[in-house]
DNA sequence: GCCAACGTTGGC
DNA sequence: GCCAACGTTGGC
């Protein structure tokens, strides 16, 4: 089992509309890194603990704890010519997207950025890096402890 | 809105 | 295969 780092900006995406939804489940489309995209194809498996994560919004950082609740299969907008993220190189034969679905398990309190930079513990975790832009990364052990009982006060 | 950092594209 | 130009991410 693994834990992860996923980013979703909330003005998409945000953790109030995943738990709208049926089964606090979401499919994770979008995402067009490859290295992203490998994670979830080549590393993730069902129960992997998830961060989940605002980016790109006021106040940037984890809203919560999810898990992977499917294992990657194509990403149904890359076959969409309407979509943002339609990709005419891809084709149901031969997908080049996946995605993973991701339930929401709770809510927690925001742990912002700004917070989780100003703990020494973190200091290498990948999503702090600088030049980071990965949407998808992974996350120690002893840091997903850290931050669940030191920030979250869950156990983990 | 700015811009640093990084990924992708495509000419050669 | 190199690398300049361009596009994107995402914090601030």
């Amino acid at each position: 089992m693994r834990y992860w780092l996923m980013k979703s900006e909330p003005g998409v995406v945000g953790i109030d509309h995943v738990l709208a939804m049926p089964n606090q489940t979401v499919d994770w489309w979008g995402v067009r890194n490859y290295q992203a995209r490998n994670f979830m194809r080549d590393q993730m498996s069902v129960g992997d603990k998830v961060f989940f994560y605002h980016s790109n919004c006021p106040e940037p950082g984890i809203a919560g704890l999810a898990e992977v609740a499917k294992r990657a299969y194509p990403d149904r907008t890359q076959f969409d010519p309407a979509s943002h993220y339609f990709d005419p190189k891809s084709t149901p034969e031969n997908p080049r997207w996946v995605n993973v679905d991701v339930r929401i398990v709770r809510k927690t309190r925001l742990v912002s950025l700004a917070e989780l930079r100003k703990q020494s513990r973190l200091e290498h975790m990948r999503v702090l890096q600088r030049g980071n832009r990965l949407s998808i990364t992974p996350v120690d052990p002893g840091e997903w402890k850290y931050i669940c009982e030191k920030l979250m006060g869950e156990g983990a």
